[in-house]
DNA sequence: CCACTAACGCAACGATCACTGCGAGGTTTC
DNA sequence: GAAACCTCGCAGTGATCGTTGCGTTAGTGG
């Protein structure tokens, strides 16, 4: 176990100069993810890409996993906003919608893939901000005092098939495909 | 582009030289998935573990990636009979069950996560044989003249939460839940 | 304006990796 | 039984990786 290296330690504004080597490296990790089969991902290659030596990378993040991990959690952070229209059906289908072709953005998709092979302990980062929003959705729909499904099986419904054919298959998540799970997790 | 590398060339009967090796080297790819971080699954530590020289892995295999495919390919062919029990439901939930009791070895599953890792061409390998199978399965349903859902239904909502679940979440596949699922694709 | 802290660049090091001729041993074929 | 073929072990090579000590530079607070 690498203990637990002290996260991006102080230095984080939107100017300092740790924050542009940081952009720049998550930008090199994405663009490393799209292009190269994947095993050819390794520190030195990215801190070359990215501008930086190799030794800063080393020293802030100190692993491949750690630092996929990291642009992970940037990644998946407050980027797709919860719809609010007032109808649960229409929530969700906006939901699935929008993580539809969040993931079909090779790049997020590369990097989900990338994060899985790193042996799981940061595969979560690429779903829990995902069901979070989807736990949103349906207490809201709660709170007004409708019946809802479990969170479970509304993962189960949308979340799972969602990335199950990004991850596992080559198959386009189309919109129309999308929001036809949701008519299958609310039956009429 | 690694060329194609002729897949294991000549040789594969059960008791030859060339059958023992392989699966020495298939039993330390496995050994290794599970121990190691996964980071640590290289050539020259596969075949040291295997008790072969690094020299004959490279040779046969060539990369790292078609090795942990040639092992996923011997893993998931023919290992789970499909259940013809006459019944559709019974035979969905068992397969459902025999699944998740599959996914459940973490031998398997670092397999499955390290496939993906990859880059995801190998990563079909591990769930067309499934797909396969329930594709039988709902095949000869059809035969007897009942009306079944489609096998794209039946990925989403068997194949996909049984494997979401196991990749990216540390919850349990429990026997009961691989159950429920077959209950929500079939209503009634 | 000046000292202080922290992040980065630089150079060097051992270790490991991926790969390549060459020879030995086993297996098939005539 | 002998020759041809294939597979594996062995030793060595260049390249790359991960890591460390030290000087430099950029930001921070008095």
């Amino acid at each position: 176990m690498p203990a637990q290296s002290s996260p991006p330690r102080t230095d984080t504004r939107p100017g300092g100069r740790s924050a542009r080597v940081r952009a720049a490296v998550h930008q090199a990790v994405k663009e490393l993810l799209t292009d190269e089969a994947g095993d050819a991902l390794t520190i030195p290659v990215i801190a070359a890409r990215a501008g930086v030596h190799a030794t800063t990378v080393y020293r802030r993040w100190g692993s491949v996993g750690e630092l996929l991990a990291d642009v992970a959690t940037s990644r998946f952070s407050g980027d797709v906003v919860v719809p609010d229209t007032g109808s649960l059906r229409e929530d969700l289908e906006r939901y699935a919608y929008d993580l539809a072709k969040d993931l079909s953005d090779p790049d997020t998709l590369a990097l989900v893939r990338a994060i899985v092979g790193t042996g799981g302990e940061g595969a979560g980062v690429c779903r829990m901000e995902r069901q979070r929003q989807l736990e949103a959705i349906i207490e809201r729909e709660q709170a007004r005092g409708n019946r809802v499904p479990t969170v479970d099986r509304a993962v189960e419904a949308l979340l799972a098939p969602l990335y199950y054919r990004a991850v596992f298959t080559d198959q386009a998540l189309s919109p129309e495909w999308a929001r036809g799970l949701v008519s299958h997790l609310l039956p009429e």
